[in-house]
DNA sequence: CTGAAAGCGCTTACAG
DNA sequence: CTGAAAGCGCTTACAG
């Protein structure tokens, strides 16, 4: 191997030292046919001394394809979005797809930067966890080619394939279970109310109430920042006062957990919890953790399908796909209410 | 905007359609100095008109560099897997690099194909939280000019940056903790011993052991796959029988879960538990879990840092760095042995 | 200030 | 079977 240290031979360096054309060295590299035994032998020499691998960049850009998608997360460190990532990763795989993944740490203005920097690159496709509230910038991209599938939230201002949660089923599923297990007073603690996900979870929870006809508190609800801080004084307030709440539904996986680390700090009588999402020791807890869980492996697969079909084609009309959730009782959303 | 459907416009496009040069597309397009106004002014009407947005693929086919980076996790829906990428991602955008993910599933054969990939796309540079036993597969790329950092546990067969945490000495603070709190028969369970990792937690644990003075039974330690059957039956056998041990350490975040999902259900006495590896709700579990935690921020900084200046041009010998653990204590590590 | 030519490392389309 | 030419979309180096 004689390659000097950065600079890297390319096919012309193979060709020249094998004595061929720079066609065959191609020919070979791709392992097409129509290359004599001998022909393809001086080149793979040729390659093995010089320590020859195909830049497949260049290559990339003359077929007009880049062979890679990106992901475009809230947060790549949050557990439901590296499971995304993890189950989009794998179908990418199946393609012979490369995966870019962007964490846009709910700051809008980097969403739209990191989105259109990866079509800037011309990745195959893209898969968006929106964090903006106006995807109108995408608008070029989707028409000169680059689709796009928005994921766990809807796009907003555009028409484009889209796979969710079942927000409001699973909701519901999980205030009905706490209805059945005697509870009329329920609080519903959200994050910010102009995001999808929490404005369908809401619905959700006004649906089930309404389902068992009973009525909701103007200050049952409380939505805002996912700051542990402002879910415990939520907590606080829901829970206090002369009419308590008896059980909480909590809106997301955070909230979840702020909630439970108000309620252990506590002591006081707890009140029944479902929370939506899951999490990995839920389990463990005592009680354990009532959840409505989402399914991130079958939300990504689907996104994934979803966008490969697009590239291989499929010109139909945008799709929305709606994955369910699963109702998980491990203890802390079988409580009944306190009697009297 | 007229551009067709899947036909992107290009600086040539742009040039016709303002009748300019090519090169004076190029200049308005990257800001370069020394264009009138009135110029500038024709070619930024013509860009808008097509939509065009330059080709980042093409431009940096020239450049000679890709503007991105690659991080090679075992899996990257694990929690200290994705900590690790936001923390990359992070110091990668701040570089203006886009950041590839791969998951080699802990596959040496994916771990090589997904390296290879990476390369054969000219990333600029290489993060690899190894799987197999031998890397020197990388080492023309290394030679070449692509650095590669470990990450987490050292590469096989070859020199290179490496960034680890301090695994032995974290392994025997927590024996020690045990020890300190009364503990004399204290039993190991690590997942494959020829890994990095569970060998060198071992050493601190055999070294905390030795430093008290203690003898360390066979039968106390047990090494073996990531099943949580496998980690269950240790766990019983260690816990079990005439003499059993009174304490535990668990070698990873996995066997922490599997060893604690076991105690949970066999409701005899709990030995004491110190894990290696935090868990989100470690601190809500009765009694919490005290662990050995490891800092995956610091951890994936230090590895894109030596990445970037390596990248700089940094020609110093390869660099090991480690990075301390931090003992949490939170209960189930601080239970003292049954008395008598 | 402006632009035609050559080239990044490959593949496509086409002759011999 | 083999290879010279042209081109992917851009930038670099160089004239006008």
């Amino acid at each position: 191997m004689t390659s000097r240290h950065g600079t890297r031979p390319t096919m012309k360096d193979v060709a020249a030292a094998a004595g061929v054309g720079l066609k065959t060295v191609s020919r070979v590299v791709n392992e097409e046919s129509g290359v004599t035994a001998e022909m393809a032998a001086r080149v793979r020499a040729a390659i093995a001394e010089l320590g020859f691998r195909r830049n497949d960049s260049a290559r990339l850009l003359r077929t007009g394809r880049t062979a890679s998608i990106a992901l475009l997360l809230e947060d790549i460190s949050d557990p439901f979005s590296s499971a995304l990532s993890r189950a989009v990763e794998d179908r990418a795989a199946e393609q012979g797809c490369l995966l870019f993944t962007g964490s846009s740490a709910e700051d809008p203005g980097r969403e739209r930067e990191l989105a259109l920097a990866f079509c800037a690159r011309r990745v195959d496709g893209l898969i968006v966890v929106p964090t903006g509230e106006d995807h109108r910038y995408l608008l070029p991209e989707i028409t000169s080619g680059t689709p796009v599938v928005f994921l766990d939230r809807p796009a907003a201002g555009i028409e484009t394939d889209t796979v969710l949660s079942d927000n409001a089923g699973g909701a519901r599923a999980g205030v009905a279970h706490l209805i059945g297990h005697g509870h009329r007073r329920i609080g519903f603690i959200g994050d910010l109310p102009h995001l999808h996900t929490c404005a369908e979870r809401l619905r959700g929870y006004r649906e089930a109430m309404a389902e068992a006809g009973l009525p909701v508190d103007e200050g049952w609800t409380d939505t805002g920042p996912t700051d542990p801080a402002r879910v415990a004084r939520a907590v606080a307030r829901l829970t206090g006062g002369p009419r308590p709440v008896t059980a909480l539904f909590t809106g997301n996986n955070r909230i979840t957990l702020a909630a439970l680390h108000h309620l252990a700090a506590a002591p006081s009588r707890r009140p029944a919890l479902v929370g939506f999402d899951d999490l990995e020791l839920a389990d463990l807890l005592t009680p354990g953790l009532t959840v409505v869980a989402q399914d991130p492996a079958t939300l990504g697969t689907a996104a994934a399908r979803i966008l490969f079909e697009r590239l291989a084609g499929d010109g139909a009309p945008p799709r929305r796909i709606e994955v369910p959730t699963r109702l998980i009782a491990r203890g802390s959303g079988e409580t009944p209410p306190p009697t009297g």
